[in-house]
DNA sequence: GGCATATATACGCGTCAACGAATGTACAGT
DNA sequence: ACTGTACATTCGTTGACGCGTATATATGCC
């Protein structure tokens, strides 16, 4: 399933979001989705494993699950196109984008 | 249908891409996509205008379609909580908000 | 009016995704 | 070895989605 699909899914989209927090084991995010079954949290967390989404991380009986954010990149890279049409957030952005660069700042790109 | 939906799907997407280019009739929009009949790209220009993310004006016969794009800001939003997360074309990403950005308010703050 | 063009909607169908229940698998503790 | 816990997988069902065909609703032109 492509990254697009698979964020469509708004349950999906909970799981990334509670995995942006931090690590978690399957049974807690089983227990942050009450109006889903483990089946159910299990097979969504199979999804976005298999998008690139997610890793897993085995810990005794229990799997630890991890955002793995540079597979939201195809989506970045899609949705960049369209950012230049609306200006919203543009300056929050840079400033946070001026924030969180990576202190080695590569430049690697072309030009 | 929501934002997420109704990107997921690819052939909406293409004709999102199509329209950043400039406003389309929907004759021409079907004829981009040879794959599909008319009734299929008007479903989909259907579902894109319900999803806020299309604007129709009637001329003539035919109905133009264009891009709007504040309707991506609601993926946007979501996404900037895991952008901080990958460093990838950072670079280009702000070197296009230097092109792009609102004639008024230059920063200049990068390092 | 009459006919062609442009676009939208209705309908029926096949496919696929998401679910819960049941079951399987692996590890932990005793 | 046995039992419980944690998690994954299978199965069958249901509902939603996307499609093409056929049809409706304009508008344009003569």
């Amino acid at each position: 399933m492509d990254v697009f699909t698979a964020v469509a899914e708004p349950s999906r989209r909970t799981l990334l979001d509670l995995l942006a927090d931090g690590e978690r084991s399957a049974g807690e995010l089983v227990a942050s989705l009450p109006a889903l079954t483990q089946p159910a949290v299990s097979r969504h967390l199979r999804i976005l494993r298999e998008a690139g989404l997610v890793e897993v991380r085995p810990d005794g009986q229990r799997r630890i699950y991890t955002l793995r954010p540079e597979g939201l990149a195809e989506l970045d890279d899609w949705l960049a196109r369209y950012r230049r049409y609306w200006t919203r957030h543009l300056d929050s952005l840079e400033r946070h984008l001026a924030d969180t660069r990576t202190p080695t700042a590569e430049r690697t790109d072309q030009s």
